[in-house]
Order: C-alpha cells, then structure tokens, then sequence
DNA sequence: CCGCAAAATCGTAGCGCTACGATTCCGGGA
DNA sequence: TCCCGGAATCGTAGCGCTACGATTTTGCGG
C-alpha cells in the first residue's frame, strides 16, 4: 500500500515567526546541533566556530526555547517548583527570595505556588508542577496528604522539604528544630529570673511549626518542675491577637511575669498590650518572640527572638536542587540550619 | 540513493518511563488525539468515552507534560511570569500572593524572579523568562532597561506593568498614582491642623514610587504655600531609619509638627522616637504612614496611614493575564486601582 | 608526506503533545 | 432501506531542541 497520506501539499501549521536555533545556525554557516552543544558546552567547540556562533546570537537576538529543550532532554529542566504556605509570611518570603537568587546565578527559574496551609492545595500545585517535570520540588514541612506524597515519590523528581526538622522525610531536608526553639526560649525566660512563664500562639491547628514550638515551650517547663500556662487561638497570628491573648492570660493568671510568642507578630502586640496597661516590660514581664521579624531591633525596649535562618534554608535548599539538577548525589541529605537566640531589651 | 540510516537497530533513547497521554489512549481504547481532546474540550467529546478517560487517566495517575503541550501549541503556554524587586517587601509579596491565587484557579503557573531593584538584573530575569514562552510577562514599575523593554516588545508576549502609573506603558498597567498618594497624605496632615509638615523617605533612588510620593507631598504642600521639608537617606527603609531621620529633621526644625513617611516601617520608626522623646503623638506631632502594614492598626496610637491594594493589583494583573491567554482583547489597557487613606490615632 | 588518533562537527531520530484535515459513526427523513 | 449531514473520532505532521553515533578536520610523529 502507498503511503496513506501523500498529496504534497504540505500542512499549514502556524509556523512561529520566532528565531529559532535554526537560524542561527544558518547565519553562523553550522548545525544546530553545533549551537546547541556550544549553548551547553562552549568548551566542546572551537574558539572560531564559537565567536560565529555567538555573534550570530546577539544579531538575531535569539532566546533558546526552554520548551523544547526540555522535552528534548527530560533530565536537565532547568526550573525548580517551590510551594510554601503563603508568601505574605515573612519568612517563607525570604526564603523564596534567596531561593530564587540562587537559582537565578544558575540560570533556573523558579516555579511558585502557595497553599494558604491547605493540604488539599497543596496536592493541587504539586500535581500542576510536576506538569513542567521540574529539576527539583521544593515543599514547606513534613506533612503532607497521602497524594502528595505518593506523585512526589513515584515520579524520580527530588523532593526538598524545608523548615522543619523530624522523621521519615520524603527525600533530602533543610531545617531547624522548632521543638529545640521554644525549648530555648522557656529556659532563656528561666534563667532571666521568670517564675511563671506562659506560652502564647496562634493557629497551630494549621501551622504545624508554631505548634511544634509551644510543645517546645512546655516540656522544657515541666522539665524544669515549672508551671506551664498558655493562651492560644485559631486566627492567624497577629498584633492585635497577642493583645487580646496577653489579656486573657493576665485575667487567668495575673503572675505571669513571663510570656514566649509563637511569633514576633504576636509577641510585638503582647508588648504594645503591656504598653497600654503600663506593665513594666522587661521588669514586671519578660517578652521574647520567633522571628526576628525587621521590627524586632526597633521596639522599645527592643525585643528578645529567636532569629531562624529562612535565608540560610533558601540558599541551602538551593545547593541541593542544583546537585540534584546535575546528577550529583549529595551526602548529607538532611541539614540542620539552627536557629540563634538574639537576647535584647524585653528579656 | 537508499536511505542513509537504514541500519534497523533503533537508536537507544532513554525512553522515559512516565506515563503519556498515550497509555491513556491504549488503556481508553481511543485516539491520542481524542485525549488531547477531551482534556481541553469536554464537550466535543462524548460522555461514554469522556468517562473511559477519566477513568484511564485515575488509573495511571497520569500527569500531563506541559512541555510538550507548550511545544505543540506554542499559543496556550500556562504559565505567567512575575518579576518583582523583592520578595521581601510585603506589598510585592500580597500581590504575588493574590496573583498566584487567582492563576492557579485557572490552572496557570507562576514563574517569579526578583530584582532587587536593579535593571539589570530585570534584563536577564526577562530574557530568562522570555525562554518559557509565558503567557504574559509581568514587570513591576514603568522604569526598565533599553534591553528589556525591546526583549518584551519585540517577541508577542502581553506585557503587564504594575504598581505604578504613568504616561508609555509597555502594553497593559495596573496601578495607582504615587504622587497623588503624597498629595493627599500632606493634604490631610494640613487639614488636620499642622503648620509644619515634613516629608521622610528611604532608597529613593531606587525606589522610585517612594521618590514619586515625597514629591507629590513637597508639590502639595507648596501649592498651598506652606513649607516643605524632608529628611532621606539611601538605605533601605527600616524602623531603625525612621527613628535617626525624624532626630536628624528635629535637629534642622524644631518646629516640624507633622511628617509623612515614605512607608509604615519609617513611620513606625517615627513613632517609637517619639515615645522615647517624650514627644506626644498626635498632639505635638502627627504621623501618616504608606503601606498599612499588619502592625499599624495596632500601634500605640494606631498608625495613620495609606492603604495601596497590593491584592487587588495582584487579582487585576490576573484577570489582564488570563484575558490575554485567552486571546481576548481587554478594552482598557490601563487600570487604576486607587488608594485609601486610613485616618487612625496617629493624625 | 602519510597515517592515525583526537578533536570538531554534523545528521537525524525522537521527546509528548496539539492542530487540523480526513474518516467513521449515527440518526432521521425520503 | 438508502442517503445525507452533523457529531465523534482518528492519524499524522510538526513544535524546537538535545542525544548520540557517524563523519570530517586537525595536528603531529615517523
């Protein structure tokens, strides 16, 4: 049988109008192939045939097709799909900010995605990156739905999960303690003379760090033979919630004398609350907070926190998505980034 | 001649092992192509056969490969790429927040790069981005490079500029008027009873929103014959900024009963001066702030302020986004999204 | 000058999907 | 029962690039 479909008139397909490595090849007089192997590997081909190669780049203003050369090449995607809880966090902002400067350096881009701390979401970004084969996934925690974690496995792309620290990892990890954080925070307020130190947070139903945290903050207080108070609530945390909250603690507990925030959100409301009732701070009460937050140094008094290192994760979590991107196995597949107490005026 | 390569050994091609949209038309018993069919147009596709889809692609666990798909369709690439100047600064981080939100509902990708303020480093996340073929680009300001600008004209892509308005815009804007903001900040310190008004700012060099507010306040408060101050300095805003130019402003005049600041972090900085001055807020100095950041509600007196519609922006530059993708022409190219003036304890 | 291995370069088969013309199916008059 | 037109499907040519074996140049010792 002849070929089933042999008229010559050959298809109309919208031909792209844009500059293809074809036509750079044709200015520079070589293969495309040649272009693309100097695109990847200037050493591989000689000086000569490169500066043709070259100029012929800048007078087209040719931009290579990360489509095509991602399909063509299935390993070497260079993108890298990040999904944090939300990006009006602070610290999950810079994260992403130093996780994309890096990247940048190394010519990835960055694929982002937020999930507002809804697993469900989360499953649904992870599904729609994977769409675009990234070199790596970059996920916040360790917790995960069942789907997540099964299109995260089954697929070979290099899972990351950062800021937190714990057991069974999907893959590699990048975090700190958070348990060892409130931890610190108590026995710090201890030894600054506190006698009844209360923990306050907000949301931990969904933010499973900041619970991590209060847990934290409990048991290094029971350990201690100290009473454990606390206060929380299921909003987001605020300026205004650590006002209400430092309220509630004092109506239950008038002797609280010392108080660890789950953040410095909230810890900076509990201070403006001590303001308002002229409680003496840090003589009458003590205040530290988590974060480190650019307000922090400023307060008056200036506040004690915890300083996590959401920039370090981000360049960390960097070093490991480019390792994986090429092909390098890296030793150490879980990092402990710390954390740093930063003892100021409200301690 | 006979073929070239005709020897029948195929060539070894690591064949990925993922699943293709042709398992799912094996396992379905259809066409590829009535895949590719049903996943973009249910209706043309019968239900019977819709259903045996759906079923093969649950099956599988199939995911589809945007690569290719961008490859072949060359038009509907889903994905739009944000380039902001910092992550960090929470306005940039709402909108990117708002926008992602409203992208990923209509299972769109973001692509997000940063700046930090420098153009040319806004070149490169262009041309970089540009390689993905984005549905729309999107840029913050109307201040770029020659390269960029030429980069994003040049190639069909949909340009959307945000954050700022003004005359040339690339293509499509969404945005509000810095200088107005000023006016009407300066406006309302006048209205509110003060003689003296001066204007403190940060990094306006680089910031040039920043800039076009202070002299939209210097132009009211000339307009209306009054005198006008400021205090700037080339850093980048911050609370401990804030406090050293209201003392540097103090120093020169005394007499200034009224200051504008180029954003809350200063105008925060301002009011913890003053508690540690002594100075009384509002009565012997009023304060307004740009940003209504999470704390200005909730400072001792609450913060006065500008209130910009970071996720407003970020849900208008989605709606132009996904129009664009859609090959649909929106009638007006520029948006203006306004301000609030939120008038608290501090003015 | 020749022969040969190493260095450069080339040619082409896909990567997985979509567009689009071709083909088949189906239901309702005539 | 046959015919016909629209509704469903199908088949296949690329999209632009990279991998990799094949081919051509080059450099140099003999």
């Amino acid at each position: 049988m002849a070929s089933p479909t042999d008229k010559s008139a050959p298809r109309l397909r919208r031909k792209t109008d844009s500059v293809t490595m074809q036509d750079v090849a044709r200015l520079a007089g070589c293969a495309t192939s040649t272009v693309s192997l100097f695109l990847r590997k200037p050493d591989l081909v000689k000086g000569k045939t490169g500066a043709k190669i070259t100029a012929a780049i800048e007078r087209l203003g040719y931009v290579p097709n990360m489509m095509a050369g991602g399909l063509a090449a299935a390993a070497a995607t260079r993108v890298v799909s990040l999904i944090v809880p939300s990006l009006r966090n602070a610290f999950f902002a810079a994260t992403a900010d130093a996780l994309q400067a890096a990247l940048a350096q190394a010519g990835v881009q960055l694929l982002l995605g937020h999930n507002e701390y809804d697993p469900a979401r989360e499953e649904a970004l992870v599904r729609a990156s994977l769409a675009w084969s990234p070199a790596a996934l970059v996920l916040t925690g360790l917790e995960h739905s069942r789907g997540t974690r099964q299109m995260a496995l089954s697929r070979g792309t290099p899972v990351i999960e950062m800021w937190e620290l714990g057991a069974n990892p999907l893959d590699m990890l990048v975090g700190f303690d958070h348990r060892a954080v409130g931890a610190a925070a108590a026995r710090h307020l201890r030894a600054a003379g506190c006698k009844n130190v209360a923990f306050i947070g907000a949301r931990l139903q969904e933010d499973r760090r900041a619970a991590q945290r209060g847990s934290g903050v409990i048991a290094a207080l029971q350990q201690e033979g100290a009473s454990a108070r606390q206060a929380i609530a299921p909003q987001p945390a605020s300026v205004a919630l650590g006002e209400a909250l430092l309220g509630e603690l004092l109506e239950r507990d008038p002797k609280i004398d010392g108080v660890v925030c789950s953040n410095d959100w909230i810890a900076l409301g509990v201070l403006f609350e001590c303001q308002k009732r002229g409680i003496a701070v840090p003589e009458r009460l003590k205040i530290i907070g988590f974060g480190d937050l650019p307000f922090a140094a400023a307060t008056y008094p200036a506040l004690s926190t915890i300083r996590p290192p959401g920039e370090r994760i981000g360049q960390e979590v960097a070093r490991l998505a480019l390792a994986a991107l090429n092909g390098e196995t890296v030793a150490q597949k879980t990092v402990d980034v710390g954390f740093e107490l930063v003892r100021r005026g409200t301690s």
